[in-house]
DNA sequence: GTTATCATCATTATTAGTAATGAGGTTTCT
DNA sequence: AGAAACCTCATTACTAATAATGATGATAAC
């Protein structure tokens, strides 16, 4: 007889939450799939089921981190998958024990599902990567990456372009990356700025 | 009676595709699908039924754009919908006659189906895509925001350093984005290049 | 109270990018 | 055959960015 694997999922896309559905039933495992409308539903499931599994889009709780860690720590055995359909902060997706990415095969999330079944619950990341970068710094790299030459950066923030200059250069050297363009994908990757609010 | 009504899905997800089939066949129409691979399935499948809607992540003929509308041409009365999970440039949206966002509900999307089955199919816009880049262009797109100097893409290209230059003024023009890191924006947004690639 | 990081600014020389304009040859569509 | 778009290259004058180096004061850590 097969063990019944509680799963409880938080996504508001229907459509991904059937699509999800339809292939974890199909499946080798035996499920018991639980749908929660919220954050405070999930976590009133899974005082009940204590649920093997919790699968949940990072853009939900990203504005709740600490909640969510909290959270986390309390309900000490159950696996983290965030479901992702869009580009999502590193830091985020680091507090998961598994990604879903929404163009994977069946065959890859029950890859997935069954590595992180052998895998020993690894206690979550508390160092969420210690910032890099100095305040200024990214201040000037916002500046940079929204287009404003040096020159526009020294006069928004009242200081001599010298200054912009080592800035940049400072910048340059702890990421290791000189090109603009380097740096905007840099700051697109680290939520300095977001693809979206740009066009 | 019903009608039946012949549906074309092309979209690379499985997630969303089972996710789609669950929503459409809960609607109060009678849908026959058809689950094409590829843009040649695609248009296999619609030789034999002359399909009424064609569903597709606009992300697929982007690239392809100008045999996409041929193809469009040649299929006077199927109607096209795009799905999306992420931002999508408008200039590639406006080739569809309606679009499904992932977080739709049901309702929303038997609406949009309702919607579209009662109006007529109007043209499509042909001069969507004057603003489009040409190859070339692309080209130096692609060298630039992966951190090229103009003298580096010159290089590359085995062209002059004023021609590049002649296509990032053409491409500025075009797109009416200056900086490097405005333009680095536009090429992930318009998937000319990939953020997870660059780190 | 020394060490380390940060924020600020400077000089000099070199290299890179921008603006404006013109122009010739090729391809594609009508 | 002609129009439109594309790809190519050029000149001139101007502006911006980079590299290398040095320096000062403020704050924070141990």
């Amino acid at each position: 007889m097969k063990k019944i694997i509680h799963i409880i999922i938080l996504e508001t896309s229907y459509i991904i939450y059937e699509g999800l559905i339809k292939i974890l039933n199909n499946s080798s495992f035996t499920f018991n799939i639980h749908f929660a409308n919220n954050f405070n539903e999930m976590y009133q499931l899974n005082l009940r089921y204590n649920a093997e599994f919790i699968i949940l889009n990072p853009l939900l709780i990203q504005n709740i981190t600490k909640d969510f860690q909290t959270f986390q720590k309390e309900s000490g055995n159950t696996r983290w998958i965030g479901i992702i359909y869009t580009h999502t902060d590193q830091q985020l997706l680091s507090l998961f024990d598994g990604i879903i990415y929404i163009n994977e095969t069946p065959n890859e999330i029950n890859a997935l599902i069954q590595k992180i079944l052998n895998t020993e619950n690894p206690l979550h990341n508390q160092n969420s990567q210690n910032e890099m970068l100095s305040e200024r710094e990214v201040e000037v790299l916002k500046l940079l990456v929204n287009g404003n030459a040096n020159k526009e950066i020294a006069e928004k923030l009242n200081i001599s372009i010298n200054t912009v200059i080592t800035h940049r250069k400072n910048i340059s050297q702890k990421t290791g990356i000189k090109s603009v363009s380097g740096l905007t994908i840099y700051a697109v990757v680290n939520s300095y700025i977001s693809v979206d609010n740009m066009q």
